[in-house]
RNA sequence: GGGCGGUUAGCUCAGUUGGUUAGAGCGCGUCGUUCACACCGACGAGGUCGGAGGUUCGAGUCCUCUACCGCCCA
């Protein structure tokens, strides 16, 4: 038996050692034979593979598998699959960065293409090299293979207990088959459909955005006066605008019917600046008398309100921002008179900002422009990762209904939140407030390469024009498709854009609109009946709370359609991990900590310890001090167990030969203990888990330990009592501890266990309790109290704690000096007492005489 | 502007349904190498719980107002 301890025990190499050896001994792979009810699965958060990674994401994963491992222990056969997000506009935008090149799909497929990777060193002006969508595509899935074998060393380093053989993509062909499928069923059920209407869009990337994916950044900006003619030339209305560039697109004024200023010119028109256009002054309830000069201009489209105002109002279209964020070339129809066709060639083809400069220009050469701007900061919209604000332009997109047009279905969301189970509670907040504010459908078509294809063809008619009205669909059994290479059934690939034929749709789906179907495609949704039915609906969906509008919202929203259910019980949100500054950690802002560099430093295990002493939902700081605790708790622990075994390393575990009451004590305080972490873990409050388990364990060396060693040394009464305690309370605490520090306690139960302590029970409180028999508590607390005293004394006296105590006296109620002396003979040994005496009194203390002194202590 | 969360020892945080002198770790100070542990141990000094008011026999713990910080949504 001592020959399998390590005569000095250490962390190094445990981490490598342990995590080979689960993977060669499949420690963590799911029993597909496990009835739902004996079942947990865990919709995992496919990391993104072209973000970074940090502490914070190793933080958050960590989280869900402490609960993976305390479910596993009891005796849940545990679903933890691991995805990969690799679609999307985040690895396009990581691809032309790292290769240099950018996808141009006009271009023709070039097989013996061979990209450089020139990540980070590419020079200043370098121009991206054009090249085909196909090639483009290849070199996404070669970067985010290579990405994720650099994720999922990290994590097996860190000790997730991931079935790797459960793995997906949210690209993949899998990926592409359930989002293609599932959006086929949706067009079917009207739950999915097309729509040619203004839209948020992103002019950098020339791709329409969704409403989750917007947010509102304080810019300068500056209201300019115009004057707009009376059309019977009595007289000018000032307007205040803080777009005078988009002057062409003005389609109408409006003021609030209310506001008596202009009451009077309701119904009449005014000639628009530079562009003499006749607009009509309307009323509408969304004009604010406060703002500006309380008229103000609609125009197509300046900004969300503008959509409102053009779409009730019913007022023409005359658009003239392109979808490069750039003027059209041609001037509106409305646009007639002579002057205003030349002021309108003056920002053709110009960017939004320098065609705003020229129009202020021309306005103040007409005169129309009224005295200087005045500036303001106003709240303008952008797509979450842009650069420059977003701009409103009208175009054919796929929305699927999410409520934000439709009570019924919005309330019908609301009540799967209301049925979720939120941890913490006051995450829910979040979501309700989400899906009350939406204002529109999910806009999930993307004008981007790296995705999930839309599967829809169109006819093209005999005059050659597009027909969008005339869908050609695949069938499900085709899935997943390419409708830009692959031909529609009953056409060949030669009609492709002829008068007869047919083109494709050349959109893909917004990575949104795959991720939320994490759960049916981790559960292998249509394709494994079996194993659905053992999976699904899920267990927990672990994620951070800022994409509670987006991941969690529309996975409850497909989930719904598809199978009319919850996809989940349980949502655990995780917080933020800050720098030490109190800052968000992310790439962007430059604070991000590597895990690896603290993995390789202090262990897998104090990285999971500082992970699992995080609150869950609430943020944390990185902090590194927190991992020299968790190390030197891990290196404590293989200590405080070589002890143990060095003592009892070769006894039984016959619990009925604990007869010692300071023995049965300890239990009792124990079985409080297994109840304690196992009603915080029901809660998913690990954090309170390891907590009192630490706190126990520390208190268990300081105390129990100490007062047991002489009597577990020495061949004697009750040596086998306290040898068959310290296996009982090893063993305990070891299991506790196991979810957390996973590696030193697989490490020591190798020493004298068999099997994985990840596949054991978890500990049962019933069975100490029925060891400890009643035992009064109290004899285990005294006990330390007064030991603690006798080492005060010593202390204090700046002595050696082995400083023999000639005689002590402890004064105490008379309960508690009956529960000392069920553990007199162990203070005596640990306090290297000679003679204890007792005396009743009102408050506690103890006399002590270290050697020929006297000490009240 | 609306909503959510936070504000407890120098630092990072616990404080369960309101109940006796408010806890832990780190840091700090003193002492100590006892045969598990110097990647150590023992002991100690530090807060009246952001502020104000209220409920109560009693509030860090409930209510109101308020300040500051963070986030979400307008």
């Amino acid at each position: 038996m001592s020959s399998r301890i390590p005569e000095k025990p250490g962390l190094e190499g445990l981490d490598e050692r342990w995590a080979n050896q689960w993977e060669s001994d499949k420690t963590y792979q799911f029993n597909r034979s496990a009835l739902r009810e004996g079942v947990f699965s865990i919709d995992t958060p496919p990391p993104t593979v072209s973000g970074s990674l940090h502490v914070g994401s190793a933080c958050s994963y960590t989280h869900t598998d402490i609960v993976a491992r305390y479910r596993r222990m009891r005796g849940d056969s545990v679903y933890y699959p691991m995805g990969w997000d690799d679609n999307g506009l985040p690895t396009e935008r990581r691809v032309q960065n790292y290769f240099g090149v950018r996808c141009d799909p006009t271009l023709q497929y070039d097989p013996d293409y061979q990209a450089e990777a020139k990540a980070g060193k590419l020079p200043s002006g370098h121009r991206a090299v054009a090249i085909s969508r196909r090639n483009f595509l290849e070199l996404c899935a070669q970067l985010v293979a290579q990405d994720e074998v650099v994720f999922e060393n990290l994590w097996r380093r860190l000790g997730l207990s991931v079935d790797w053989e459960l793995t997906y993509t949210t690209v993949g062909e899998r990926a592409r088959r359930a989002s293609q499928r599932a959006f086929l069923r949706n067009l079917a059920r009207d739950e999915a459909y097309q729509a040619d209407a203004p839209t948020m869009w992103d002019v950098d990337d020339q791709t329409a955005i969704a409403q989750a994916e917007i947010e509102d950044r304080e810019l300068d900006g500056a209201y300019h006066r115009l004057a707009f003619a009376r059309s019977d030339d009595h007289g000018d209305i000032f307007i205040e605008t803080t777009r005078p560039e988009l002057l062409a697109a003005c389609v109408a004024l409006v003021a609030h019917p209310d506001d008596e200023r202009y009451q009077p010119f309701f119904n009449t028109t005014v000639r628009t600046p530079l562009y003499d256009v006749e607009v009509p002054v309307v009323a509408h309830r969304l004009a604010d008398p406060e703002k500006g000069s309380g008229i103000a201009m609609i125009c197509t489209f300046g900004d969300t309100t503008d959509v409102i105002w053009w779409r009730e109002l019913q007022l023409p279209m005359r658009s003239i921002v392109a979808h490069d964020g750039r003027i059209k070339r041609d001037a509106p129809q409305a646009v007639a008179s002579a002057r205003g066709l030349e002021n309108y060639q003056a920002i053709a083809g110009k960017s939004v900002k320098q065609a705003q400069t020229i129009v202020v220009e021309l306005l103040v050469a007409s005169g129309e422009l009224h005295g200087t701007p005045k500036p303001i900061t106003h709240p303008v919209k952008f797509y979450e990762r842009g650069k420059r604000p977003l701009e409103i332009v009208a175009s054919r997109q796929w929305y699927i209904r999410n409520g934000g047009r439709d009570a019924d279905r919005r309330a019908a969301f609301l009540s799967r939140g209301e049925e979720l189970d939120w941890i913490p509670g006051y995450m829910k907040a979040r979501y309700d407030t989400w899906v009350e504010g939406l204002t529109g459908d999910w806009l999930i078509s993307r004008q981007r390469y790296f995705g999930v294809p839309i599967p829809v063809w169109y006819r093209i008619g005999d005059d050659g024009i597009v027909n969008y009205d005339e869908r050609l669909l695949p069938d499900e059994s085709m899935l997943p498709i390419d409708p830009v290479g692959e031909a529609p059934p009953g056409f060949h690939e030669s009609a492709r854009g002829r008068p007869g034929g047919f083109v494709g749709d050349g959109d893909i789906m917004d990575t949104w609109a795959t991720s939320s179907l994490t759960p049916l495609l981790a559960c292998y949704w249509e394709e494994d009946h079996d194993l659905f039915a053992r999976v699904y609906p899920m267990d927990i969906r672990p994620q951070a709370y800022e994409i509670i509008r987006t991941w969690l919202f529309s996975s409850v929203v497909r989930s719904h359609y598809e199978t009319d259910v919850l996809p989940w019980k349980h949502a655990t949100i995780s917080g933020w991990v800050l720098d030490p500054d109190r800052k968000k950690m992310s790439k962007s802002k430059g604070n991000t900590v590597g895990p690896l560099d603290w993995i390789e430093k202090y262990g897998a295990d104090a990285l999971r310890y500082w992970a699992g002493s995080a609150r869950p939902g609430a943020d944390t700081a990185f902090e590194e001090a927190q991992l020299k605790v968790g190390r030197k708790l891990a290196v404590k622990l293989l200590n405080a167990s070589k002890f143990v075994l060095g003592i009892a390393g070769d006894d039984s575990d016959d619990l009925e030969m604990i007869t010692e009451p300071l023995d049965r004590a300890m239990c009792a305080q124990l079985a409080t203990l297994v109840d304690e972490a196992t009603v915080a873990f029901e809660a998913f409050d690990y954090a309170r888990a390891l907590e009192r388990t630490e706190a126990f364990f520390w208190d268990f060396c300081d105390n129990y330990l100490e007062l047991v060693k002489g009597r577990a040394y020495n061949a004697g009464p009750g040596r086998d009592s306290a040898a068959v305690t310290l296996r009982l309370a090893l063993n305990t605490l070891l299991r506790l501890f196991a979810p957390f520090l996973s590696f030193a306690t697989e490490e020591v139960w190798s020493w004298w266990q068999v099997g994985s302590i990840h596949t054991a029970q978890w500990p049962d409180s019933a069975s100490l309790r029925s060891v400890s028999q009643g035992t009064d508590v109290a004899i285990a607390t005294v006990a330390a109290e007064v030991l603690g005293a006798i080492r005060k004394a010593k202390s204090e006296h700046q002595r050696s704690l082995a400083t023999a105590v000639t005689e002590a006296t402890v004064f105490d109620s008379q309960a508690r000096l009956d529960a000392l002396d069920g553990a007199k003979r162990e203070v005596c040994d640990a306090g290297k007492v000679a003679v204890l005496h007792v005396q009743i009194a009102e408050e506690f203390s103890v006399d002590v005489t270290l050697d020929d002194d006297i000490v009240k202590a």
